[in-house]
DNA sequence: CGCACGCTTGATCTCCGTCAACCTGTGTGG
DNA sequence: CCACACAGGTTGACGGAGATCAAGCGTGCG
């Protein structure tokens, strides 16, 4: 790997409070690769070998069954993913396909969990990393359960722009395909739902959202701090 | 809290790893309660004070928003809920509720993050748990985002069955309301849902139901070990 | 240049939610 | 002891949200 993406890695929530020898011995049994657009690195059912740390690009993890596909998360660096199967050593529950280029460290499971073993400090950070993965799947479950295709739609928005510095446009970060299997509709749903939001305060021009009228929106959205903000901080 | 509870506690294994003193120090800060069918232990928002141990009863958690509910879960004896917000120290997402006459120990969730920093142990054991809790949110997150009700009630059915003993004719467990609402449809949907099934390899009496062909059902179902079973041992 | 792919728009269908009536077992009070 | 109220469940009629199928449109890339 690239000593020059060493300190994103180390910055990380998970590996910030491990021993200098610790992760410089689980960083040397890593390797860090590049791959195309639209590659599988790994399906559902797969063995857990690796944790896999987002360095540059991005991924996307979903789900397939009976022919049916979901997309279930989208990652974004620098962040690690699929932990939990990891830890538990058991099969990946999810796929996963890169959409841009992207660079990506593979930390090989087994080292992953020995090293837990020796350092309880690393203990602690995985417990809490997979706390707040937990928490962000119950979200979604809500998200799922509680509200209609549009009400989600104008939630991931708001939320979007939150992200993206709070600013009132911004432009869509994956393709909206992606976004709309995302938010559990299809593409003609999304494309559908977008327009209808034009009267609740959005405007659109091709990939970038304005938002007009973010009271009406966040109205419209039914805001809930309990569905859409994420753990912040801490 | 009682003496002849503590076996069942101890035998968790959240706890079955930590050392005597350790756990009788969190034992001593605990209490355990009875407390009466349907009342609300905790509401979504609420601080995250306790860890909650079932150890007899039942007790169903849901999410609330904009008036609708959802029972995102159902707890049964023994086991514990809403570690992860125990461990973060935010708010929990779900509320509580009991649904029997139920006996819950209430574990201090300071008590609880002291003594994962003071052993390794109990950290190891958290982070198992929670990753476990995660990827049963991840199946119930695929469950929603790909199957329809019929397939999900279908799915849970066998599922129930394979957990009652594999035997061909069960229970339900609770009422059909809540077991809709679980599901993610109104009470009606469900009724008809299982109406529908009649053809298709079960038979109703009352709130008893008997699987007739194991096959044909596992079939509309779809069922699948990656979203159906949970992670079991290890 | 033109094909391919993502997006949109329209027509139709299906699943499921809503509203309302009804049934049935249970528990309560006269 | 019976009558009635009530809650949970079922059934029917209807409507709405969203999926599906099928064109069309625009843009970017070979």
């Amino acid at each position: 790997m690239r000593d020059e993406e060493k300190p994103a890695i180390r910055s990380l929530p998970l590996f910030h409070e491990v021993s200098t020898p610790t992760f410089e011995a689980l960083m040397a049994t890593s390797y860090s690769q590049s791959f195309p657009p639209q590659l599988d690195l790994f399906r559902q059912g797969d063995r857990a070998d690796f944790l896999h740390i987002l360095i540059e690009g991005s991924v996307e993890l979903h789900a397939d069954w009976n022919g049916r596909e979901a997309v279930m998360a989208m990652v974004r660096p620098v962040s690690s993913f699929i932990l939990a199967a990891c830890i538990r050593d058991v099969p990946y529950l999810m796929s996963a396909r890169t959409l841009e280029r992207s660079r990506i460290l593979l930390l090989p499971a087994v080292d992953l969990r020995a090293a837990i073993r020796r350092e309880p400090e690393l203990a602690g950070a995985v417990m809490t990393e997979l706390a707040g993965s937990y928490r962000d799947m119950v979200r979604q479950a809500k998200n799922m359960k509680l509200r209609t295709a549009r009400e989600r739609l104008a939630a991931w928005l708001l939320d979007q722009a939150h992200r993206q510095g709070a600013a009132n446009s911004f432009v869509l970060p994956v393709e909206k395909r992606h976004l709309a299997s995302y938010l559990g509709m299809t593409p003609e749903s999304l494309s559908r739902a977008l327009a209808g939001l034009k009267a609740q305060g959005i405007a659109m021009d091709g990939a970038r959202v304005i938002i007009t009228d973010r009271e009406r929106l966040s109205a419209t959205a039914g805001y809930d701090p309990l569905i859409d903000s994420s753990d912040e901080g801490l």
